[in-house]
DNA sequence: ACCATATGTCGGAGAATCCCGACGCGTCAA
DNA sequence: TTGACGCGTCGGGATTCTCCGACATATGGT
């Protein structure tokens, strides 16, 4: 059998270099070996990374001529911040009882 | 070397089994045998996975006589949250477009 | 037509992940 | 004290991930 590239938004996030690729991609379109400079990675490498966003329906690609370029697809994070939203209001509790018990002890 | 288990948060969330666990403990905190009942998994299995996201600060374990009941750290979770945050407006950009497109369409 | 450029994909090596049964340790009840 | 229970961890097998060099394909320029 062959790869089996991670289709889901979760996997493709826990890779540093697939989130770093992501936040490139907010500024604006670009090509794959322009991707790839900043990475101390092959390009294939940064490629094989595109696929599995590309799979996870993150990315999209236009083709230019003899390059491709990449384009941010936000969608699918907002699965992400759906799953996270009902324990934002834990996190939050907990830094109002933090914020409370610092101004108790230097009113 | 041994295990090496995975520290870092997205890490940790990319396990759907991990993320129902979390999910479980936001309903307070449970025992481990309590907590490995929700999976077609062995015992140990689901304790490797806590053992990940003890790693990862998103549980506490609490002794209790001879169980240990797990609590959930929702804190680190807002590393997820704040990477997410500048993308936000990326999909939600996209959204109001096309609710507008509709709008438009059906007026 | 020919060659350089831009990129995808393949084969495979090495590491990490996921899972299990076995075992060990502490706690509780009899 | 003895035995059952709850749990962590170890050893190891199977699978998946990550990466690379090599190769294939397509486009553009000469």
């Amino acid at each position: 059998m062959v790869a089996a590239v991670p289709t889901d938004v979760f996997s493709a996030l826990s890779n540093p270099v697939r989130r770093k690729l992501l936040e490139s991609l907010r500024e604006g379109p670009r090509a794959v070996n322009d991707l790839a400079g900043q990475f101390a990675l092959s390009r294939p490498a940064v490629s094989e990374h595109l696929q599995v966003l590309r799979h996870a329906h993150l990315v999209r690609e236009e083709p230019r001529g003899r390059q491709r370029y990449y384009h941010l697809v936000a969608e699918p994070l907002a699965e992400v911040h759906d799953w996270l939203h009902p324990f934002e209001h834990y996190w939050r509790e907990r830094m109002r009882s933090l914020r409370d018990l610092l101004d108790e002890e230097n009113p």
